[in-house]
DNA sequence: GTGGTCTAGACCACC
DNA sequence: GTGGTCTAGACCACG
């Protein structure tokens, strides 16, 4: 099962990409307290990315306290991790989708038309997740 | 009034982000055709930018025959632009909406719950926005 | 002139020790809020480290607050840096001894020993930086 | 009665540490020449250390001679290490107190105070050791 | 010139 | 096997 998966390069560090990716799923509860996360080799090759950029996004999350160094084992979930991923979790998104909306409106289009265009694509991504999970089921 | 205003470091080249309002305003009829753009000099003192950086968006504008230079006077936009200019900015709204609509179901945050935040969010902008005006009248 | 130095190793990590390096000039007025921090590069070369390890202790304390970045500038002394780097020199300096002074009880070795020894290196500390300061004048 | 400890992460690796308590405890006369030393695996549930950790800091005291294998029994204390064990554990004190004492002076701080401190952590040692000597009794 | 990011690959200490 | 550190060198955006 992949557990982590880094989109294209859409400007942001894949280092931090990695981060939020990790932070996503201890906040869903795929990955929980005590648990491993998967090894630095082994996600950089599951990403196709240089070790030291996973190395690199794990580091930062062991500083902000979110994961924890088990010697010669790996490392692992920090216990208060899900509450503040959680947290990180919706300001992310409530970010992105601010200034997704303040770029479009920058733009001078009519506000009635980034309207539609919201609309449908909102609409458009629910179908696809309709879809995906139709196909799993 | 300030014609063009970069936000600050999200991620994306500052040259991209100039080029992007560029079209924006020639989409909008605030730039005409055959009308001048700023200065490079001048539109980097604005912008509190390098005018490498202004020079380079430039370039690439005019690379795309948006822009057309005037020996010895400036650039000035080009005659096709306003058509381009339009389409480019509808599709960068719908790119932009489209990416933080995915990226926040891509968190594994609950759907209904991005929608609110995407109400509000919408709700915010267009409440700023008519401050603004308000302000302005 | 020197601003900074690195000792051999000594087990800890020479970004750390770089980190500290900083920390400790700040603190001693050396390198004051405002002040331009030595390029990556020029330090790199300055102490025959590779770059990326003088950039990683820069990261770091920047993420500490105590270094700011000017775009295409350099880094400098962020305001409230010079209290905290005080503060955190002496935590260190504290810190070092206490180690020592536990690590030397630790062995069994009689107490009155130790203190003879430890007055011993304190005495051959403070005439070699007298020296020092004598051949400097 | 806890014949070694090894302290929390000080950089030196956790194998060196245990082979230094093991000279010092020859050192201090609690084991002594003939003596055997504890099994890797009781003293590795001790310390809570992987076995091979242990092993190897045996491994290295045999080359240097202060262990002696005894055929399907374990490891025992070698003849003539008394002596050389003193001699290591009082290099290893001064040693490690002045690179105490010349990295507190490395930092700048103001020599006084450095003694001020330094005189703070000897007596607070001083109390602690005392206070557990009272405990003991 | 500046810092930031990434890759590739080495060595170390520990399990 | 694990993570941590370091080196070497590349490319990018910006001044």
């Amino acid at each position: 099962m992949i557990l982590l998966d880094v989109g294209a390069a859409d400007g942001r560090p894949i280092y931090g990409q990695i981060g939020d990716r990790v932070k996503f799923a201890v906040a869903s509860g795929v990955l929980r307290p005590g648990e491993m996360v998967p090894s630095v080799r082994e996600l950089s090759k599951q990403l196709v990315v240089n070790p030291n950029t996973v190395a690199r996004a794990y580091r930062e999350l062991q500083t902000e306290g979110l994961l924890e160094a088990v010697r010669g084992t790996g490392l692992q979930v920090a216990d208060g991790a899900v509450e503040r991923c959680k947290a990180a979790r919706k300001e992310f998104v409530r970010d992105r989708l601010r200034s997704a909306i303040d770029d479009a409106r920058g733009t001078g289009l009519d506000p009635a038309e980034i309207e539609t265009v919201l609309h449908e694509e909102w609409a458009r991504g629910k179908a696809a997740a309709n879809g995906a999970a139709g196909r799993g089921a």
